[in-house]
DNA sequence: TTATATTTTCAGAAAATATTGAAAATACGA
DNA sequence: TCGTATTTTCAATATTTTCTGAAAATATAA
Protein backbone atom coordinates (compact mmCIF):
# COMPACT_ATOMS: atom_id res chain seq x y z
CA UNK A 1 0.00 0.00 0.00
CA UNK A 2 1.42 3.54 -0.85
CA UNK A 3 0.98 6.83 1.01
CA UNK A 4 -1.66 8.01 -0.96
CA UNK A 5 -3.75 4.81 -0.54
CA UNK A 6 -3.05 4.77 3.25
CA UNK A 7 -4.22 8.15 3.35
CA UNK A 8 -7.46 7.37 1.26
CA UNK A 9 -7.78 5.05 4.27
CA UNK A 10 -7.28 6.91 6.90
CA UNK A 11 -10.40 9.00 5.31
CA UNK A 12 -12.26 6.39 5.01
CA UNK A 13 -11.98 4.91 8.43
CA UNK A 14 -11.77 8.62 10.11
CA UNK A 15 -15.56 9.31 8.38
CA UNK A 16 -16.90 5.83 9.40
CA UNK A 17 -15.80 6.58 13.36
CA UNK A 18 -17.24 9.83 12.81
CA UNK A 19 -20.88 8.22 11.64
CA UNK A 20 -20.57 5.93 14.70
CA UNK A 21 -20.08 8.73 17.13
CA UNK A 22 -22.92 10.54 15.19
CA UNK A 23 -21.03 12.87 13.87
CA UNK A 24 -21.57 13.57 10.22
CA UNK A 25 -19.65 11.72 7.86
CA UNK A 26 -18.68 14.58 5.62
CA UNK A 27 -17.62 16.71 8.80
CA UNK A 28 -15.22 13.79 9.56
CA UNK A 29 -13.72 13.35 6.54
CA UNK A 30 -13.35 16.90 5.99
CA UNK A 31 -11.38 17.03 8.94
CA UNK A 32 -9.80 14.09 8.09
CA UNK A 33 -8.73 15.36 4.24
CA UNK A 34 -7.23 18.41 6.35
CA UNK A 35 -5.39 15.96 8.75
CA UNK A 36 -3.32 14.45 5.80
CA UNK A 37 -3.09 17.44 3.94
CA UNK A 38 0.58 18.94 3.95
CA UNK A 39 -0.61 22.47 3.05
CA UNK A 40 -3.61 24.55 3.53
CA UNK A 41 -6.71 23.17 1.40
CA UNK A 42 -9.25 25.49 -0.26
CA UNK A 43 -13.27 24.58 -0.53
CA UNK A 44 -12.71 23.29 -3.89
CA UNK A 45 -9.59 21.33 -2.94
CA UNK A 46 -11.86 19.68 -0.52
CA UNK A 47 -15.04 19.25 -3.17
CA UNK A 48 -12.48 17.23 -5.33
CA UNK A 49 -10.84 15.55 -2.67
CA UNK A 50 -14.54 13.84 -1.54
CA UNK A 51 -16.30 14.81 -4.45
CA UNK A 52 -18.70 16.45 -2.80
CA UNK A 53 -21.02 19.48 -3.62
CA UNK A 54 -19.88 23.29 -2.66
CA UNK A 55 -22.64 23.13 -0.16
CA UNK A 56 -21.72 20.34 1.50
CA UNK A 57 -17.95 21.42 1.68
CA UNK A 58 -18.82 24.80 3.04
CA UNK A 59 -21.01 23.26 5.82
CA UNK A 60 -18.85 20.68 7.19
CA UNK A 61 -16.07 23.41 6.98
CA UNK A 62 -18.04 25.91 9.27
CA UNK A 63 -19.04 23.45 11.32
CA UNK A 64 -15.25 22.38 11.87
CA UNK A 65 -14.61 25.65 12.65
CA UNK A 66 -17.37 26.02 15.40
CA UNK A 67 -15.79 23.09 17.36
CA UNK A 68 -12.49 25.35 16.67
CA UNK A 69 -10.23 22.02 15.68
CA UNK A 70 -9.88 23.74 11.99
CA UNK A 71 -8.67 27.17 10.90
CA UNK A 72 -9.01 29.51 8.53
CA UNK A 73 -5.47 30.18 7.24
CA UNK A 74 -4.55 33.43 4.66
CA UNK A 75 -2.53 32.48 1.91
CA UNK A 76 -0.56 35.87 0.56
CA UNK A 77 -1.80 37.07 -2.51
CA UNK A 78 -5.12 34.18 -2.46
CA UNK A 79 -8.51 35.69 -2.77
CA UNK A 80 -9.53 32.05 -1.65
CA UNK A 81 -9.85 31.38 1.58
CA UNK A 82 -7.67 28.08 2.70
CA UNK A 83 -8.17 25.51 5.38
CA UNK A 84 -5.66 23.63 8.19
CA UNK A 85 -7.00 21.38 10.58
CA UNK A 86 -5.61 21.32 14.44
CA UNK A 87 -3.31 18.54 15.29
CA UNK A 88 -3.18 18.78 18.54
CA UNK A 89 -5.05 15.85 19.09
CA UNK A 90 -5.90 16.44 22.59
CA UNK A 91 -7.23 19.93 21.74
CA UNK A 92 -10.13 18.82 19.52
CA UNK A 93 -10.89 15.72 21.75
CA UNK A 94 -11.16 18.40 25.01
CA UNK A 95 -13.09 21.00 22.89
CA UNK A 96 -15.49 18.31 21.04
CA UNK A 97 -16.05 16.43 24.38
CA UNK A 98 -17.17 19.62 26.34
CA UNK A 99 -19.60 20.97 23.68
CA UNK A 100 -21.20 17.61 23.53
CA UNK A 101 -21.24 17.53 27.43
CA UNK A 102 -23.04 20.96 27.60
CA UNK A 103 -25.09 20.30 24.93
CA UNK A 104 -26.28 16.87 25.53
CA UNK A 105 -25.44 16.10 29.30
CA UNK A 106 -26.51 18.96 30.81
CA UNK A 107 -30.07 19.54 29.82
CA UNK A 108 -30.67 16.10 31.20
CA UNK A 109 -28.89 16.65 34.67
CA UNK A 110 -30.87 19.89 34.70
CA UNK A 111 -34.48 17.66 34.17
CA UNK A 112 -33.10 15.18 36.40
CA UNK A 113 -32.98 17.18 39.32
CA UNK A 114 -36.24 18.51 38.79
CA UNK A 115 -37.97 15.47 38.69
CA UNK A 116 -35.82 14.94 41.97
CA UNK A 117 -37.07 17.25 43.63
CA UNK A 118 -40.70 17.26 42.62
CA UNK A 119 -41.10 14.01 43.31
CA UNK A 120 -39.23 14.03 46.98
CA UNK A 121 -42.45 15.11 48.66
CA UNK A 122 -44.46 12.07 47.48
CA UNK A 123 -44.11 9.59 50.36
CA UNK A 124 -46.27 6.82 48.40
CA UNK A 125 -44.59 3.69 47.95
CA UNK A 126 -44.11 3.98 44.40
CA UNK A 127 -43.31 7.70 44.34
CA UNK A 128 -40.51 6.91 46.75
CA UNK A 129 -39.28 4.30 44.31
CA UNK A 130 -39.23 6.97 41.23
CA UNK A 131 -37.98 9.74 43.21
CA UNK A 132 -35.09 6.83 44.89
CA UNK A 133 -34.43 5.47 40.81
CA UNK A 134 -34.01 8.99 39.42
CA UNK A 135 -31.81 10.34 41.98
CA UNK A 136 -29.53 7.70 41.25
CA UNK A 137 -29.06 8.30 37.89
CA UNK A 138 -28.69 12.61 38.77
CA UNK A 139 -26.43 11.37 41.56
CA UNK A 140 -24.01 9.46 39.05
CA UNK A 141 -24.32 11.84 35.85
CA UNK A 142 -23.95 14.71 37.93
CA UNK A 143 -20.62 13.32 39.14
CA UNK A 144 -19.68 12.49 35.51
CA UNK A 145 -20.77 16.53 34.45
CA UNK A 146 -18.65 17.85 37.15
CA UNK A 147 -15.63 15.50 36.60
CA UNK A 148 -15.29 16.49 32.81
CA UNK A 149 -15.74 20.10 33.57
CA UNK A 150 -12.49 19.64 35.96
CA UNK A 151 -10.35 17.40 33.44
CA UNK A 152 -11.73 19.73 30.80
CA UNK A 153 -10.83 23.30 32.49
CA UNK A 154 -7.54 23.57 32.62
CA UNK A 155 -5.61 21.21 30.55
CA UNK A 156 -4.90 18.59 32.99
CA UNK A 157 -6.28 15.88 30.69
CA UNK A 158 -2.71 14.83 29.60
CA UNK A 159 -1.43 14.74 33.10
CA UNK A 160 -4.82 12.80 34.54
CA UNK A 161 -4.20 10.01 31.34
CA UNK A 162 -0.79 9.79 33.08
CA UNK A 163 -1.85 9.50 36.29
CA UNK A 164 -4.10 6.68 35.55
CA UNK A 165 -1.74 4.70 34.32
CA UNK A 166 -0.01 5.03 37.37
CA UNK A 167 -2.45 4.78 39.85
CA UNK A 168 -3.79 1.75 37.93
CA UNK B 1 -46.52 18.05 37.99
CA UNK B 2 -48.37 14.70 39.25
CA UNK B 3 -45.82 11.29 39.61
CA UNK B 4 -47.23 10.45 36.40
CA UNK B 5 -46.58 13.26 34.30
CA UNK B 6 -43.12 13.18 36.21
CA UNK B 7 -42.37 9.73 35.08
CA UNK B 8 -43.82 10.51 31.61
CA UNK B 9 -41.44 13.67 31.65
CA UNK B 10 -38.39 11.16 32.23
CA UNK B 11 -39.40 8.56 29.87
CA UNK B 12 -39.07 11.91 27.31
CA UNK B 13 -35.94 12.71 28.09
CA UNK B 14 -34.24 10.04 28.10
CA UNK B 15 -35.17 8.94 24.32
CA UNK B 16 -33.98 12.14 23.88
CA UNK B 17 -30.22 11.22 25.29
CA UNK B 18 -30.15 8.15 23.86
CA UNK B 19 -30.98 10.09 20.37
CA UNK B 20 -28.25 12.00 20.55
CA UNK B 21 -25.89 9.52 22.31
CA UNK B 22 -26.62 7.37 19.21
CA UNK B 23 -28.80 4.77 20.81
CA UNK B 24 -32.30 4.21 19.62
CA UNK B 25 -35.11 6.69 20.70
CA UNK B 26 -37.61 3.64 21.30
CA UNK B 27 -34.63 1.18 22.52
CA UNK B 28 -33.97 4.40 25.23
CA UNK B 29 -37.77 5.13 25.67
CA UNK B 30 -37.87 1.05 26.69
CA UNK B 31 -35.46 1.43 28.93
CA UNK B 32 -37.11 4.20 30.43
CA UNK B 33 -40.55 2.46 30.80
CA UNK B 34 -39.18 -0.71 32.75
CA UNK B 35 -37.17 1.90 35.18
CA UNK B 36 -39.77 3.50 36.24
CA UNK B 37 -42.42 0.53 36.09
CA UNK B 38 -43.19 -0.63 39.84
CA UNK B 39 -43.68 -4.61 38.01
CA UNK B 40 -42.37 -6.57 35.40
CA UNK B 41 -43.70 -5.51 32.12
CA UNK B 42 -45.06 -7.66 28.94
CA UNK B 43 -44.52 -6.82 25.81
CA UNK B 44 -48.08 -5.48 24.65
CA UNK B 45 -47.81 -3.21 28.39
CA UNK B 46 -44.63 -1.72 26.38
CA UNK B 47 -46.23 -1.53 23.27
CA UNK B 48 -49.28 0.16 24.98
CA UNK B 49 -47.09 2.68 27.47
CA UNK B 50 -45.30 3.64 23.81
CA UNK B 51 -47.36 3.26 21.24
CA UNK B 52 -44.88 1.18 19.20
CA UNK B 53 -45.51 -1.50 17.20
CA UNK B 54 -45.00 -5.17 18.61
CA UNK B 55 -42.01 -5.28 15.97
CA UNK B 56 -39.93 -2.53 18.02
CA UNK B 57 -41.19 -3.28 21.01
CA UNK B 58 -39.86 -6.74 20.41
CA UNK B 59 -36.64 -5.55 18.84
CA UNK B 60 -36.12 -2.57 21.50
CA UNK B 61 -36.36 -5.51 24.09
CA UNK B 62 -34.11 -7.64 22.21
CA UNK B 63 -31.18 -5.42 21.71
CA UNK B 64 -31.64 -4.35 25.61
CA UNK B 65 -31.23 -7.37 26.91
CA UNK B 66 -28.41 -7.68 24.25
CA UNK B 67 -26.68 -5.31 25.91
CA UNK B 68 -27.72 -6.86 29.12
CA UNK B 69 -29.32 -4.45 30.64
CA UNK B 70 -32.91 -5.98 30.69
CA UNK B 71 -33.68 -9.23 31.85
CA UNK B 72 -36.45 -11.59 31.34
CA UNK B 73 -39.04 -12.75 34.52
CA UNK B 74 -40.83 -15.45 34.39
CA UNK B 75 -44.29 -15.21 36.70
CA UNK B 76 -45.88 -18.23 37.61
CA UNK B 77 -48.85 -19.43 35.69
CA UNK B 78 -48.19 -16.88 33.11
CA UNK B 79 -47.33 -17.75 29.42
CA UNK B 80 -46.19 -14.26 28.15
CA UNK B 81 -42.59 -13.31 28.84
CA UNK B 82 -42.12 -10.31 31.31
CA UNK B 83 -39.08 -7.54 31.48
CA UNK B 84 -37.71 -5.87 34.40
CA UNK B 85 -34.89 -3.22 33.86
CA UNK B 86 -31.19 -3.73 35.48
CA UNK B 87 -31.57 -0.34 38.26
CA UNK B 88 -27.87 -0.40 39.24
CA UNK B 89 -26.96 2.83 37.19
CA UNK B 90 -23.21 1.45 37.11
CA UNK B 91 -23.96 -2.05 35.56
CA UNK B 92 -25.49 -0.58 32.83
CA UNK B 93 -23.09 2.33 31.96
CA UNK B 94 -20.24 -0.24 32.48
CA UNK B 95 -21.49 -2.68 29.70
CA UNK B 96 -22.45 -0.11 27.35
CA UNK B 97 -19.42 1.59 27.11
CA UNK B 98 -17.56 -1.42 27.23
CA UNK B 99 -20.22 -2.54 23.91
CA UNK B 100 -19.22 0.69 22.26
CA UNK B 101 -15.91 0.80 22.60
CA UNK B 102 -15.10 -2.82 21.47
CA UNK B 103 -17.51 -2.28 18.43
CA UNK B 104 -16.51 1.36 17.62
CA UNK B 105 -13.02 1.99 18.58
CA UNK B 106 -11.37 -1.54 18.84
CA UNK B 107 -11.72 -1.49 15.32
CA UNK B 108 -9.99 1.93 14.54
CA UNK B 109 -7.57 1.66 17.09
CA UNK B 110 -6.41 -1.37 14.50
CA UNK B 111 -6.59 0.78 11.43
CA UNK B 112 -4.70 3.00 12.94
CA UNK B 113 -1.57 0.65 14.38
CA UNK B 114 -1.37 -1.19 10.54
CA UNK B 115 -1.24 2.53 8.83
CA UNK B 116 1.35 3.43 11.15
CA UNK B 117 3.57 0.28 10.46
CA UNK B 118 2.45 0.46 6.77
CA UNK B 119 4.07 4.25 6.62
CA UNK B 120 6.71 2.94 8.77
CA UNK B 121 9.24 2.89 6.69
CA UNK B 122 8.49 5.67 3.96
CA UNK B 123 11.74 8.53 4.42
CA UNK B 124 9.84 11.20 2.66
CA UNK B 125 8.59 14.31 4.06
CA UNK B 126 5.56 13.66 3.55
CA UNK B 127 5.46 9.81 4.46
CA UNK B 128 7.09 11.07 7.71
CA UNK B 129 4.06 13.64 8.09
CA UNK B 130 1.34 10.89 7.64
CA UNK B 131 3.40 8.28 9.97
CA UNK B 132 3.42 11.20 12.68
CA UNK B 133 0.09 12.32 12.63
CA UNK B 134 -0.95 8.91 12.62
CA UNK B 135 1.20 7.60 15.40
CA UNK B 136 0.06 10.57 17.62
CA UNK B 137 -4.31 9.81 17.07
CA UNK B 138 -3.18 6.10 18.04
CA UNK B 139 -1.07 6.54 20.82
CA UNK B 140 -3.85 8.86 22.27
CA UNK B 141 -6.60 6.16 21.54
CA UNK B 142 -5.17 3.57 22.46
CA UNK B 143 -4.28 4.69 25.53
CA UNK B 144 -7.59 5.65 25.92
CA UNK B 145 -8.98 2.28 25.23
CA UNK B 146 -6.65 1.02 27.33
CA UNK B 147 -7.87 3.10 30.25
CA UNK B 148 -10.99 2.10 29.84
CA UNK B 149 -10.40 -1.72 29.84
CA UNK B 150 -9.04 -1.56 32.98
CA UNK B 151 -11.69 0.65 34.73
CA UNK B 152 -14.38 -1.65 32.92
CA UNK B 153 -12.81 -4.48 33.92
CA UNK B 154 -12.73 -5.94 37.66
CA UNK B 155 -15.97 -3.14 38.98
CA UNK B 156 -13.21 -0.43 40.03
CA UNK B 157 -15.14 2.16 38.59
CA UNK B 158 -17.07 3.39 41.39
CA UNK B 159 -13.79 3.57 43.43
CA UNK B 160 -11.88 5.22 40.54
CA UNK B 161 -14.79 8.39 40.81
CA UNK B 162 -14.26 8.91 44.82
CA UNK B 163 -10.18 8.74 43.97
CA UNK B 164 -10.64 11.30 41.41
CA UNK B 165 -12.46 13.85 43.58
CA UNK B 166 -10.04 13.42 46.15
CA UNK B 167 -7.29 14.46 43.43
CA UNK B 168 -8.41 17.06 41.64
C1' DT C 1 -51.36 -34.29 18.02
C1' DT C 2 -54.04 -30.03 17.36
C1' DA C 3 -55.45 -25.56 18.58
C1' DT C 4 -54.02 -21.37 20.46
C1' DA C 5 -50.97 -18.02 22.48
C1' DT C 6 -46.81 -15.70 21.96
C1' DT C 7 -42.56 -14.27 19.79
C1' DT C 8 -39.70 -13.29 15.83
C1' DT C 9 -38.74 -11.79 11.33
C1' DC C 10 -38.56 -8.78 7.54
C1' DA C 11 -40.38 -6.32 3.25
C1' DG C 12 -42.23 -2.14 2.57
C1' DA C 13 -43.77 2.51 4.42
C1' DA C 14 -42.62 6.48 6.96
C1' DA C 15 -39.59 9.53 9.13
C1' DA C 16 -35.29 11.54 9.85
C1' DT C 17 -30.97 13.03 8.06
C1' DA C 18 -27.60 14.27 4.67
C1' DT C 19 -26.42 16.19 0.20
C1' DT C 20 -26.84 18.72 -3.91
C1' DG C 21 -26.78 22.62 -6.84
C1' DA C 22 -28.10 26.83 -8.20
C1' DA C 23 -29.50 31.44 -6.69
C1' DA C 24 -28.51 35.08 -3.45
C1' DA C 25 -25.28 37.40 -0.72
C1' DT C 26 -20.87 39.00 0.14
C1' DA C 27 -15.99 40.35 -0.55
C1' DC C 28 -12.50 42.23 -3.26
C1' DG C 29 -9.83 44.49 -6.85
C1' DA C 30 -9.68 47.78 -10.39
C1' DT D 1 -18.58 52.67 -8.45
C1' DC D 2 -18.81 48.19 -11.31
C1' DG D 3 -17.65 43.52 -12.46
C1' DT D 4 -16.02 39.23 -10.95
C1' DA D 5 -14.52 35.77 -7.67
C1' DT D 6 -15.90 33.53 -3.69
C1' DT D 7 -18.90 32.13 0.00
C1' DT D 8 -23.36 31.20 1.97
C1' DT D 9 -27.99 29.74 2.00
C1' DC D 10 -31.74 26.74 1.39
C1' DA D 11 -35.50 24.29 -1.29
C1' DA D 12 -35.44 20.12 -3.64
C1' DT D 13 -33.68 15.50 -3.77
C1' DA D 14 -31.31 11.42 -2.27
C1' DT D 15 -29.95 8.43 1.27
C1' DT D 16 -30.14 6.25 5.58
C1' DT D 17 -32.49 4.88 9.52
C1' DT D 18 -36.43 3.59 11.99
C1' DC D 19 -40.93 1.65 12.41
C1' DT D 20 -44.95 -0.95 11.16
C1' DG D 21 -47.80 -4.83 10.59
C1' DA D 22 -48.76 -9.05 9.05
C1' DA D 23 -46.87 -13.61 8.02
C1' DA D 24 -43.88 -17.19 9.69
C1' DA D 25 -41.90 -19.51 13.43
C1' DT D 26 -42.03 -21.16 17.98
C1' DA D 27 -43.87 -22.50 22.44
C1' DT D 28 -47.47 -24.25 25.43
C1' DA D 29 -51.61 -26.47 27.02
C1' DA D 30 -55.01 -29.76 26.48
Amino acid sequence: MDLQASKQKFIDTWGALGSEWGINKSVAQVQAVLLVATDPLSTDDIMAALTISRGNANMSLRQLMDYGIVYKKVLAGERKEYFVAEKDIWKWAIKIAMMRKQKEIDPVVQVLHELKAETQKDKSEEGREFNHMVSDIQAFTGQLSTLADKIFSSNRGELLLKLLKVIM
